[in-house]
Formats: structure tokens, sequence, C-alpha cells
DNA sequence: TCTCTAAAAGAGACCGGTCTCTTGTTGATT
DNA sequence: AATCAACAAGAGACCGGTCTCTTTTAGAGA
């Protein structure tokens, strides 16, 4: 087995002072440009660099002044539009101000998401950015904290950690949303989220460990009971981690004896999924079922009838909580701040009253 | 100016060596899971390491081993959902062997590009997987090469370079494509990209530096030609590089005298803004105009029609580059391979016989 | 011309790991 | 009981930068 690969040998600081005819220290100061060098000598270092074709090591530099210059990322899942545009938002901040980003996924499960903590602290990056899956087990969050590294929080606040956080008011955008629907006429409405939970089935809030989902469920609900619905947590599906298991829970859903007559889906990949089996089960939106979804990703609008949206204000919620970490990470203490950005419902097409042919309430 | 920061000192291997009461090498052989220690002293520096909270630092290991465990990713645009799936596809190869990924955009943008390429060299990544944004000035890329990292490449070949490239066959593809079209009768097809050239205005396939579009352009004139077209490059358009400018791009195209009965876009993110612009001029799909797009997003299969796409294996295309980078930073020296993956059609419904109203081809 | 001080260059420790080389133990062999 | 090998642990150099401390040099003032 051999350890050891070929392993091109790079120039060095020593090299480059070796060819000027200088120390190491000068030419160090030279080429990282700190402390004071006469122009002449100056001059000498820089051609032997150019000559040589010097390429500063990075890493040993990150380890001597303990400054990595990245930023540290952990999503649920990049594909997801919602974080893709969200990372787009934090590079673009980060490059900015002279950072750079290493990404990691979680897939939203706890175990991956320690890993990833873990290994992004073990390369020393400089803050991290996470959008926390759970909320019951924080203790490698804690870590990052205790470890002296900034940590901020996109999208999900969590009550206990008191750290920098951008959220949007997920209750009360969520209770706009639901007011829509019921003020449309509606009373099955269906919200689905790919949170799950033991057992799988909604019975309370205390199952629901996404803080983002737990206050849009919570201002759902609490829409739908003042609307005079009667045990509306029973359209509350939970689990829809992929494209075939929201098909799962949409066919269910859909072709079971109560029938919900509209759906409040959670992100716009549920939305999709939702959106297709609709259509080929033949049923029409609005005149059948009428659909709202959480992120205004891009197919909603060039669907017939176009979806109405939440407009989370998704790009600059990732440029904010980069900007918030790297201005803690560029010196000044402060207390951490909670930032919760104004978000808006797009109306478009895809609400109507209730289908008049759908049964009334039954018992389960 | 305070350049040092807080700096919460860590826990290193010395400070676990003296906790055991062993040598720092002892300790160093147990943490860092090499060479030989009797099982008693193993579980001492274990104890110790958990009591203090050891994490290693990454970063002074990698220095030491010259290997990071780092694959450094440079990607046009990672909000295009094209990137982000090969992205995703890269990210789970890289995990599945271990490695990790560092991201960065170019913009499509050489300098961005090679600044990006000289960033993460510096950072000492142990290969590079690039999709070139030109292949005018490689220069950077011949540098990678030359300081011995493993460079990859997705979606554009090079053929000055002889390393590991994987891609599609975008010639024949744009030719089955356009041979559609062709066969429906239609005689004005627009090739819509987001390269652009000096002048803005396309006059050979000289002009064009992007690989997979060059490739693209040239199947797709050939049919033109094959069937008679009279100077089919008249209705390539270059430039469509943001929303709005495809936008001006589909304006100028569908209001001139000469309006094209097919549109044939490089990728789904053009395509779905032209989709708009036909919408909005009240124009029908197919009947008014044909579409069809490179890369099957998500929203082609919702819209009515639905579009017929080229059905890139993106996220093939992601994972094989990754394993082919992989599989030489693993070891044995092989020749460069060239994967082309295979490619299909998925015909729906954008595609008819071009509009009768459509005036017979005019002079310019 | 000589001293004093400020600026410029040099010497070498250090960061936190890895790894080679040396030294000290233990157990098997004759 | 003496010899030798095998194995375990220790000592310290090294990676490529940064940075402090010391020495040298040059210019100003007397």
């Amino acid at each position: 087995m051999k350890r050891t690969a070929p392993k091109t040998p790079s120039i060095t600081v020593s090299d480059v002072a070796r060819a000027a005819n200088v120390s190491k220290a000068t030419a160090a100061r030279v080429l990282g440009g700190y402390g004071v060098v006469s122009d002449t000598i100056r001059a000498d270092v820089v051609a032997a660099a150019k000559a040589l074709d010097y390429r500063p090591n990075e890493l040993a530099r990150s380890m001597t002044t303990g400054r990595s210059g990245i930023i540290g990322v952990v999503v649920g899942d990049i594909e997801n539009p919602f974080f893709s545009l969200a990372v787009r938002g934090i590079s673009d901040a980060a490059r900015a101000a002279g950072f750079n980003v290493i990404l990691a996924n979680s897939g939203e499960r706890i175990e991956v998401e320690k890993a990833a903590v873990r290994l992004l602290i073990g390369k020393r990056v400089d803050g991290l950015i996470v959008t926390p899956s759970e909320s019951r087990d924080i203790s490698h969050l804690r870590d990052i904290h205790r470890s002296g590294r900034p940590l901020a929080l996109l999208d999900r606040a969590l009550p206990d950690l008191d750290v920098d956080t951008v959220t949007v008011d997920d209750r009360g955008i969520a209770m706009r949303a639901t007011r829509i629907l019921v003020d449309a006429g509606h009373r099955k409405i269906a919200y689905v989220t790919a949170v799950d939970a033991e057992g799988h089935e909604y019975r309370d809030l205390g199952q629901i460990y996404t803080s983002s989902v737990r206050e849009r469920i919570d201002g759902y609900l609490t829409v739908c009971r003042d609307a005079g619905i009667d045990r509306p947590e029973r359209y509350v599906r939970l689990g829809a981690t992929s494209p075939a298991e929201t098909r799962r829970a949409a066919d269910e859903m859909l072709s079971g004896p109560d029938r919900p007559t509209a759906v409040l889906a959670s992100d716009s990949v549920i939305a999709l999924e939702i959106f297709r089996v609709i259509r080929e089960r033949g049923l029409r939106v609005p005149e059948d079922i009428s659909l709202i979804t959480f992120h205004d990703a891009d197919w909603t609008s060039v669907t017939t009838p176009p979806i109405t949206v939440i407009d989370q204000p998704v790009y600059a919620l990732g440029k904010s909580v980069a900007e918030l970490l790297i201005r803690r990470l560029k010196g000044e203490p402060r207390p951490a701040e909670r930032l919760i950005l104004p978000t808006s419902i797009f109306e478009r097409g895809s609400v109507g009253p209730p289908s008049s042919t759908s049964r009334s309430l039954v018992r389960r």
C-alpha cells in the first residue's frame, strides 16, 4: 500500500527567498503582504516568485492565522430550489466579503447533520450556517457555539439557542394562506409536509421538531379552528420526504372518502408532485381542488392555472444570514439578532370555491 | 487594528497526550488511527480525548499528509437546475468515497473561473471538477494539471486537454431534436443560447467557445441545411444570459417580420422565459410556435402542453465525473477517459406543424 | 567624525498534526 | 540462563506559512 502520493513538490516561500537572495522572513513579508520591506527587495522577491510560479499554500496560512476564510453551510437538500436559491444568496454575500463557502447536505437527517458539522469544525471553517433539521438534539450546535466559532441559523429558529437567526413569519403567513382557502369556502384543507414523526401520523404539535413547519401547522390549525372546522389535524399529512412518498400520500388523500377540497403544500417540491397526481387523476385545479404552496418556484407561474404561492424571500434569507455571520466574523461582539423577513402571497389561479360535488363532512 | 482574533485555544494531541501520560507520538497514533499501540494505552488515550472533547484539526492533518479530502467544483451557475442536479450527483459520489466538496460559481465568466481555480488550488483540494466556460483560455486548467492535481471536465470537453471528461453527444442529440422539428414541417427554427460572442450576433461556429453549445449549434445547422433551409444561422440567438436578456431576445424574435415557427432552447432556464413570453403574447404552444428544450427540468412536464425535452442524464453526468476523478485520486495512473453518456428525447406536447398563418421566407 | 535612533532584514519559534528513527520491554528459542 | 527478535513507546524533525525578537544598516543630529 503506497501511502505517499506522487506529490509534486510545490514552490514555498523558502524557495522564493533562496532565489531572491533574501531571508525566508523577508520573502514571507512580501508574499504575505504584511510587515515592511524596501521597494528594491520587494521587486526582487516578486520577480523571483513570478519566475518560480509561486502559489501560496492557503492551508499552511490558515494553520498559523487560525482563519480559513471559509464559511461552512449545512442545508437540508441542495436540490430543493428553496435551498439552492438560499445558497446562492449565501455565496454571493460570502464572495463579496472575501469568504468562500463549503457546502454540505444533511438530507434532513440529524446524524448526517451532526457528522457534517463535526467535519466542518475539523476543517476549521470560520463560521457556520445551518438549517437545523431538528430542535430536539442540538448538542452539536451548542458545540459550535462553545468552540468559539460563530453560528447562524437559516429558515429555522431554535428558541434554546441564542444565535443570529433569519427566518420568515411562518405562523403568520400560514394563517394568511389558510384564510384565503377558508374564505373561498373550503372546510377540508390538507397540509402536506416532508417532516415526519413517529407513527407517520399527526397527533399534535409536540411531534414536530422543525420549527418552521411547526409554526406553519400551528397557524394553519388556528385559522381552521377559528373557522369552526372540526378536528382539522385530520388533514395534516407528514412524511412527504421524496416524490415517491409524496405520491403515496397524495394518492391516499385523494382517493379517500373524505377527500380534501384544498391543499396547502409545505414546499414546492411537494406541490409539484401533488399537482402531477391531481392531473393524472383527471381532476382540475381549482375546480376540483385548490392548491397553495410555500415557495415561488419557477414552475408555479407557468402551469395552467398558475399556482397561488407564498413568496418567501429566499435569496434575501440566504444573503442576510450570511451577512449577519460575516459581521460577527469581522469583529464587534453584539447580541444575537433574530431577523424575521417579510413574506407575501402571490394570488394566482389555483384557488377557487370548493367543488360542489364534494361530500359534506363525514365521521371517520 | 486587532489582527489576532479571540481564538479559543483548542485541544491538541499534546494536550491529550499529557492527560493520558503518554508521549505526543503515541497519542497521535491512537487519535490518527495509524501505527501500532497496545490496547491498554489506547483505552487511556481514548478516554482522555473524550474527557477533553478533542477534535482533530483537519487543517494541520492536511498540511502534513498533503491530502485535504476535498474536491473542488467550479460550475457556471448553481441556481441553474442543470448544475444543481449535477452537483448533487458529484456530492453523492464524493461522500460515498469519503470526500467533501467545495463549490464555486463562475457565473460563466472566465476571469471568475480563473480566480476560483487559483483559490481552490491554494486550498490544496485533492482534485478539481470544472465546467470550463471557454475553450480559448485554458491556461489555468493546464496549471492544475501541471500542479499534479487531477482535473476532470463536466459537460464540456476541451480537445486540447487530455483529461477525464464526461459529456453527452451534444451534436447528435441536437440533430435529433432539430429533425423532429424539421419533420413536423418547420423551416424557421430558432436556436437560443446563453453563450455570447463579440457583436452578440452569430456568424460562424468559430465564435463559440463553449464546446457543448458549439456542438449543438453545429448539429442544428447541419440538419437545417440538409433540409434545404436557407441560411439557418440567421435564427441563432446568442446572449440569453439572464431571464431579462432572454426576454429581450424572445421579444425581438417573436415580433420580427420573420418570426420563427419553432424554438430550440439551449437550457431550461431560457426555455422557461421563452415560454412565458410566448404566453404573454397570446401565442399558443404548439399551434403558433413549437418548443423543444435541453434539460428535463421539473416544470417541463406540468405545463399545458408539456414540453418536449432533451433528457440529459444530468445526475449521472455529475456522479460519473466525480467517480472518474476519485478513481484517479485513489491511485493507479490510467489514460484519460472521455465518457459520452447516452441521451434521449421525451416527446411530449410542445411540437406541432408550423402555423399556417406564418409568412413564407422573406429576404432580410 | 561620532553617537543615537528608526527602519529594514534576518533568525528562529510556532501552529497541530504525521512520521521516521531510536530506545526500551517483553517473550520465545536454544 | 543467555540471546535475539518482535513489538511498544518515546524523541524530535517536518509540512509551509506567520510573527516575534534580534541584529544590521542607514540617516539625522551634534
